[in-house]
DNA sequence: CCGTATCCTGTCCGATACTG
DNA sequence: CAGTATCGGACAGGATACGG
């Protein structure tokens, strides 16, 4: 996917693509709302990273998360296509998860902001305290 | 910003950086958890294309957020060095924001979600109704 | 092992009223 | 105009127990 170069307008402005429908700009925040949450973006991530996994490992890879978010946000993510769940009927059940297409190109699309967070750290954490000692002064 | 090449290995993984240090990971996550919240993306998107803009502005252009949300959210982000906050000292009161070099920078690093949410509305749309009929069946 | 069901606590978030 | 304060309903999300 390539994306927009950015012209030299005074604010950067035309790097989003314009939906003028009104419309679709209310469907499009509405499932920015819903894909953009924490454990989808970290389920992203792992899955992306260590390729296809089974329910526990998952949880295990994806560090903090209850047994009931797992579930829930997996559910979601396969009612959106982003995933698929492979049920192997064995003894113990087996489960698998692994990302699609969509999935895949979702978690690409989220790979500059896990750069930007890894990279700009140390920054806003500065910020940070200059804002909690001006406040406090 | 430019991505690093994705490489031809298996299941794309180096798209990622990677972060050995678990520690780093963690604030790397919590970071993420913080900053990809849905209103937080809406002002980030409204403010690099609309630039600078007073508070009611801001709330008329995001839509559909409570003053509350909108405080909240914006205090979050100027705390986080992603914005700026100017208070002019007239009357009527005129308060004014725009997004820091790391909130633009930010901005930019969501780009590539907001097109990838307006490019894959309808299929997600479709494997919502796919998944649905299959639990209805 | 992979869930679902239940309970319970904290937090989100809108509505409303009030200040400078 | 741009907030702050407070209330209250809804829901997120953890802990636990249980079922297939």
């Amino acid at each position: 996917m390539s994306l927009p170069s950015a012209v030299a307008s005074p604010a950067a402005h035309d790097a989003y693509p314009d939906d003028l429908d009104p419309r679709v700009e209310a469907l499009v925040k509405d499932l920015i709302g819903k894909v953009a949450d924490k454990w989808t973006l970290i389920i992203l991530e792992v899955l992306t990273e260590h390729g296809e996994q089974r329910f526990s490992r998952l949880g295990d890879l994806v560090g903090g998360i209850s047994q009931k978010m797992l579930t829930q946000t997996l559910r979601q993510m396969e009612r959106d296509g982003l995933l698929i769940r492979t049920i192997h009927p064995v003894i113990p059940p087996r489960v698998e998860y692994r990302l699609t297409e969509l999935g895949l190109s979702l978690s690409e699309a989220f790979c500059g902001v896990w750069i930007w967070a890894a990279k700009h750290l140390e920054e806003v954490d500065r910020a940070r305290q200059a804002f909690d000692e001006r406040a406090k002064g």
